[in-house]
DNA sequence: CTATATACCTCGTATTATGATGTATTGCGA
DNA sequence: TCGCAATACATCATAATACGAGGTATATAG
């Protein structure tokens, strides 16, 4: 999938993993792997990112030895989604123009 | 609308602009304008990259003592969009997944 | 004992959009 | 005729971002 049209959607598809319930980062990637592919060193950045922007909180836990980090949405994080849905109209609107066929053609 | 989402799409908006008749900087930003806002700076830097690429042509013409650059779409522009639809069905699967209910809630 | 899976992290790089700024001409209203 | 908006191009510096490469450490399966 082209890069920047995936820029767009990876904070989102982020957050809507952690939306129904709290995950770590392992678990996310391979999550959205279905969805879309994302590597180790960018989810970390932007799980950061959403931490500095007060979306989701962090929890530190161990889990058999090994460290875990749960990642929990906050109600900035879930109007973040609810925002994104506002703006997929628009670009609903954008792919139309995209799509539309030529008026000469007609 | 969200910078980043916007990324994804202005490339392709702007050979949309170009495809059916051939148009130059000024033009494309006004013809744009209702579909989606931007820069000037922003506009040249893309018209740039896609000459660079291959996309488009350029041919520089005068116009009422003033410089204008036409831009012509090429075969790999078209196809640019064509990849873009097909980008599109990607995206669509994952805004199902951003805009899925909680499975705990049905 | 070694490889794989789990689980975290940082750094440097490349790409990109954008504001600020600059140049130059035409045309219009005061 | 003076000034300003519109037309039309361009460059530069900056900030944001995704990602590969690399690093640390433990548990488990072969």
């Amino acid at each position: 999938m082209d890069a920047q049209l995936k820029k767009g959607v990876l904070d989102v598809c982020v957050l809507t993993a952690i939306r129904d319930e709290d995950s770590y980062g392992y678990k996310i990637i391979k999550d959205l792997k279905p969805i879309l592919e994302l590597s180790e060193s960018t989810l970390y950045t932007i799980l950061k990112r959403l931490e500095e922007s007060g979306m989701l909180v962090v929890r530190s836990t161990e889990f058999e030895g090994r460290l875990r980090k749960y990642y929990h949405i906050t109600p900035t994080g879930l109007q973040r989604i609810e925002d994104f849905k506002n703006e997929w109209k628009e670009l609903m609107d954008i792919y139309a123009f995209i799509d539309k066929e030529e008026y000469h053609k007609l």
